[in-house]
DNA sequence: ATATACCTACCTACTGGTAGGTAGTTTTGC
DNA sequence: GCAAAACTACCTACCAGTAGGTAGGTATAT
C-alpha cells in the first residue's frame, strides 16, 4: 500500500502551496522533502494539475469533517460560529500559513480547470454549511449572511498574512452581532 | 527619457502579477509583451525583487491618490465608504483581476523583503485612511473598525475570484450599518 | 505472470541574471 | 566651437539552475 507515500506527497505539497500558491511547489522539491525521486510522484499523480486538484479536495474534505463536528455539537449559534472561526485561526496559528483554497482563489485565473473546480467546491461547501446553520437559527437572508461570514474569514486571514501576525485575524473577526 | 518603457514594464508586470502572484510574471514574458529584450528590463530593474517592490509601491501610490480624492469630496461617511468599496470593485470589474497587494499578502511568506515591506505599506495606508475617516465621524473604536472594513474588502474580492463573478463582491459588501 | 511502487536517465522549455557590445545623446574640457 | 568622454537605453549571447513530464528498467509481492 502506497497510501502513506501519497499522504506524504500531499502533506509536502500542501505545506508549500499554502505558503506561496500553485507555483510555489514543484515535483522536485516534494520528492526531496520526502526522500523519493520526482519521477515517482508522477506515478501517483500524473500531472501537477492532478496533484493540486487532489490537494484541494483533501483539504475541503478535512475541513468538512470539522464542520460536521461543529454542527453536531448542538451548541448555540454564536458558539458554533466561534468554533467555525477557530478552524481558520488554528490553520493560521499552528501552520503559520494561509488557507489553501483562499490562496488558490486569489490565483484562480492561472489554475488548471480541475483545480479551479475543487477550489470552488471548498467555498460552496462552506457557504452551504453556514447557510444551513444560519437558517436553522432563523437568521434573515441566510444566503447573503453566509457569504459575508465566509468573506470575513478569508479577509481576516489575509490581514494576518499582510501584517504577519495572527492577532490581526482575531481583531478582524467580530461575531458579537450573533450573540 | 525612458519613463515610458518603465511604465510599460510595470503595466505588463502588474497585469500578470494580479493574475497569479509573484511567480506569475517573468522578465521574458514582460519583454515579449512590450517588444524589448529581457536583458533590457534588468537595466531598469536590476532584480525581480526590485521590479515587484516598485510595482507594489506604484500600486499603493495610485490607490492613495484615489483615497485622497474621496476624502476631499466632503461626502458623508456612508458615501465615502461606498466610494472606497468601489475602488476595489472597479479593479475587479475593469481588469477582472485581484488586488495586487491582496494577492501579494496571501503569498507573503515567499516574497523578498522589499516586496513584503511595500505590500504591508499598502495595508497600512488603507488602515490609516479608514481610521481617520471613521474617527472624524465619531465612530467607536475606529482602529478596529478600519481593520474590519479592510478585511471585508479583501475578503469580498476573494469571493469574487473564487466564484469567478464580480457580483459576489457586491453581495459580500454591506455598509448599511454606516448609514 | 502480473501489478505495484519505485528507480535512472533524459527531454524540452523556461527561470533570473550576467558579460560585453553598440548606436545615439549629453556633458565636459580646452 | 568642437572633439573627447561619459551616459542612456537598448542589444546579442550566454550561464547555471529548475520546471513538468516521459521512456524504460527493476525489485518485490501477489
Amino acid at each position: 500500500m502506497a497510501q502513506e507515500t501519497i499522504n506524504q506527497i500531499l502533506d509536502a505539497a500542501e505545506d508549500k502551496a499554502r505558503t506561496g500558491g500553485y507555483n510555489a511547489f514543484s515535483f522536485r522539491e516534494i520528492a526531496k522533502d520526502i526522500g523519493i525521486k520526482s519521477a515517482s510522484i508522477h506515478y501517483h499523480f500524473p500531472t501537477k494539475a492532478d496533484l493540486a486538484a487532489q490537494l484541494a479536495r483533501r483539504y475541503t474534505e478535512k475541513f468538512h469533517t470539522h464542520l460536521l463536528s461543529i454542527s453536531e455539537s448542538g451548541n448555540d449559534l454564536h458558539q458554533q460560529l466561534s468554533d467555525y472561526a477557530n478552524l481558520f485561526y488554528q490553520a493560521l496559528r499552528t501552520d503559520q500559513k494561509m488557507c489553501l483554497c483562499g490562496l488558490f482563489a486569489a490565483e484562480m485565473n492561472v489554475l488548471p480547470d480541475d483545480v479551479k473546480k475543487e477550489t470552488r467546491l471548498f467555498f460552496e461547501t462552506n457557504l452551504q454549511w453556514l447557510e444551513t446553520l444560519l437558517n436553522s437559527h432563523e437568521i434573515d437572508n441566510p444566503k447573503n449572511e453566509a457569504l459575508k461570514l465566509l468573506a470575513k474569514m478569508e479577509g481576516a486571514m489575509l490581514m494576518a498574512k499582510a501584517f504577519e501576525s495572527e492577532d490581526y485575524f482575531q481583531e478582524a473577526i467580530d461575531l458579537s452581532q450573533y450573540k
